[in-house]
RNA sequence: GCCGAUGUAGCUCAGUUGGUCAGAGCAGCUGAUUUGUAAUCUGCAGGUCGGGGGUUCGAAUCCCUUCAUCGGCUCCA
């Protein structure tokens, strides 16, 4: 007899060589039907497979990921199987679980392709199968005999696969025709997979790299039930209403045109209102914090950034030097401000006294993104952040980094940001060469990070290969309506910059010593971050972001000379009003002002002109009863100032 | 940059196998109406069907090319 431990601490003997699907038949026969994996002493397994020691036990229904992570993992073997019949001599590259879903990459061959219009397709051959009730079957195998395997049917990737995992640990599932290389775990059977559906198709690189063949990628996800499907996919076109895109276009914020140039934003009137709210916020809370504001132009030498380094790591990627009447002489538009502002510190000598530094602009800056990349206000070629860099000695960098952890939370508390994750980004320790700089200061950089995020006790993910060249970060990261995640605000550590422009300092001690410098962000650019706060506020954005606070709609031509009075009354207390004065019914009005998402309706007739009033309606709210127009002035004045006072 | 898809009026979309197929709704302009909390009625105007080239008696429809967009991949200072 075996002990299993369950997660609750209790425990009971089972016969030697059970498995985690009996012992849930043995807890009840409709548990045994919601599980799909569990995970024994620690490690993710198949049900059906057998425990032959003591172990601890948790059982993974849809709830858990393990769960979901074995049902879309079948489910991409599933699809391989349909693939594999429908398409003869495919060949199959890995097909892992992800966040939603599953995917699989495939080479189709030569001169076969698969689109979108085949997926239809797929998914009924992958309900035949799947109706079939087929077992998923593990299998352990010595190397030879799966380079064996894999040889005989021609799958070069699964071979390339296999040479590179050591003898002993390598196994094979295989379902009704189909054997896959694969580590598990998996469903028993495919019985589970009631409702499939396949998304989309692209392509991918073998293995991330862009140097090797491009397979296909198809995208699908499964689910238990035919309603869970039903509403993923009602979810899926809600989400695509709350895209930027869309909403940018509709609320007519910004715009991009061919004649312009692609990733070049065209910020409309609206649209730069609400940047512009972002900046005078924003400008009075950095100054608060001592930040210094500066300016710098758009170019700079060519030096400059061959001295910060960019130019040797971006130069051949970036737009390329501007060049000038004079031989020799050659600008760029800017990538980055940092070099710019390792200058303005250059420019005046500086006390240990008069540190830390805080120098902050809103520096637009000019990259060329490949084409492919460019994506909406989140990916674009010009772009404005919301840039700063503290010039600080080595002692008090621990306060820096931390002050501004808080800033950052401060500012997305007031915008109700509460869905980021904060993940600190390090270097590839397996490909030094692609970052410049010494161990010891790369040590003590990451060191730095990651005690001071736990110091303010941030939860953080680590995340290897994501630093700058320069650096480690320190990235706060938000998700999109549809699940694509940007990084907003950064906070990076850098000894290097300071090295290369000689910034000094004078000590205590009457001698020179270099600063160290950290970069950040808290928007990140204002393109990207006015994109994820249409996304999170479905262009009903709080009122003091609104671009225009209220509209005064008069029921008739015969209230338009009193509209026009209240007009000028609000506008002259601050307060961006609109007025709709179309020939056209109250009801009309109403609805067109509401889909305009403008914060207040403001109704005058009769009753008000005669009482002096307004009607106040709330956009998205309804009726709000009648008010004083000067009373109505102090409460928006007030209203703004709670949203933005914490 | 790479793989795949898409591109018809300002917007959202119809246009079957190439042959009155250049259309609709909304927006816009016009006239009527003077309206009380999510769509009043009338009339008009709008497009060389992304651009360029080709096949054909004939192309929105087929082919080539180019530009842009969308979904991914790669990249992201």
């Amino acid at each position: 007899m075996i002990k299993i431990t369950f997660p609750d601490g209790s425990a009971r003997e089972y016969k030697k060589g059970t498995n985690s699907l009996e012992i849930a038949e043995q807890i009840s026969p409709r548990l045994a039907k919601e599980v799909y994996s569990a995970t024994v002493n620690g490690e993710v397994w198949d049900l059906t497979r057998s425990i032959e020691t003591d172990a601890t036990l948790k059982l993974h229904k849809w709830e858990d990921e393990a769960g979901k992570h074995a049902f879309w993992h079948s489910s991409a073997h599933l699809m391989a199987e349909a693939l594999e019949s429908l398409y003869p001599g495919m060949k199959f590259g890995i097909g892992p679980a992800i966040e939603n879903g599953f995917y699989y990459d495939v080479d189709p061959g030569e001169d076969r392709s698969i689109t979108e219009a085949d997926l239809i397709t797929i998914e009924n051959r992958m309900k035949e199968l799947a109706a079939k009730n087929l077992t998923y079957n593990r299998k352990d195998v010595s190397k030879k005999d799966a380079l064996d395997l894999f040889t005989k049917k021609g799958d070069e990737y699964k071979t390339e696969l296999i040479s590179e995992l050591t003898d002993g640990t390598i196994t094979l599932y295989t379902q009704g025709n189909f054997t896959d290389l694969c580590r598990g775990p998996h469903l028993p059977s495919t019985e589970p997979l009631k409702a499939i559906k396949l998304l989309s198709v692209a392509g991918a690189y073998w293995r991330g790299n862009e140097k090797r063949r491009m397979l296909t990628r198809i995208y699908g996800i499964t689910f238990p039930k035919q309603k869970l499907l039903d509403d993923y996919l009602i979810f899926l076109e809600e989400a695509k209403k709350r895209d930027h895109r869309r909403i940018g276009k509709e609320l007519e914020l910004f715009t991009f045109s061919p004649k312009v140039g692609m990733g070049l934003p065209l910020w409309l009137p609206k649209g730069s209102d609400i940047r512009q709210n972002l900046i005078t916020f924003l400008t009075g809370v950095l100054r608060k914090r001592a930040y210094k504001i500066v300016t710098t132009p758009h170019i700079g030498n060519v030096n400059l950034y061959k001295t910060s380094g960019h130019f040797e790591k971006y130069g051949a990627d970036s737009f390329q030097p501007i060049s000038t009447p004079q031989e020799g002489e050659q600008f760029m538009l800017k990538p980055m401000n940092c070099p710019h502002h390792c200058e303005i510190y250059n420019a005046t000598p500086h006390s240990y006294k008069d540190l830390p530094l805080r120098m902050a602009e809103f520096g637009t800056v000019y990259r060329y993104e490949q084409s492919g990349e460019l994506h909406g206000l989140t990916r674009v070629r010009s772009f404005t952040q919301d840039d700063a860099h503290h010039f600080c000695r080595q002692d008090q960098l621990r306060d820096e980094f931390k002050s501004i952890i808080d800033l950052i939370q401060y500012i997305y508390r007031i915008l109700n940001f509460d869905d980021f994750t904060a993940q600190v980004s390090l270097r590839d320790p397996n490909n030094k060469q692609k970052y410049i700089g010494s161990d010891e200061n790369w040590e003590r950089a990451e060191r730095d990070i990651i005690e001071a995020a736990a110091e303010k006790n941030l939860k953080t993910t680590v995340v290897l290969g994501e630093a700058a060249f320069y650096g480690p970060k320190l990235d706060f990261m938000v998700k999109d309506a549809i699940g694509r995640k940007w990084q907003l605000g950064t906070i990076q550590v850098d000894y290097n910059l300071p090295e290369r422009f000689e910034l000094t300092y004078n000590g205590s001690d009457n001698q020179k010593h270099r600063p160290v410098m950290i970069h950040r962000t808290i928007f990140g650019s204002l393109e990207r971050f006015v994109a994820v706060l249409i996304e999170n506020t479905s262009g009903k954005f709080p009122l003091w972001l609104a671009p225009e606070k209220a509209i005064i709609l008069p029921i008739s031509e015969k209230f338009n000379d009193y509209a026009g009075k209240v007009l000028e009354i609000l506008n002259n207390s601050d307060i961006c009003t609109l007025i709709d004065d179309r020939d056209e019914k109250i009801g009309k009005k109403i609805r067109d002002n509401e889909l305009k998402k403008i914060p207040y309706l403001l109704i005058v007739g009769e009753k008000e002109v005669e009482s002096g009033t307004i009607a106040v309606r709330k956009q998205g709210e309804g009726d709000k009863g009648s008010m004083k127009i000067e009373e109505f002035a102090d409460f928006i004045a007030s209203e703004i100032k709670k949203e933005i006072a914490f």
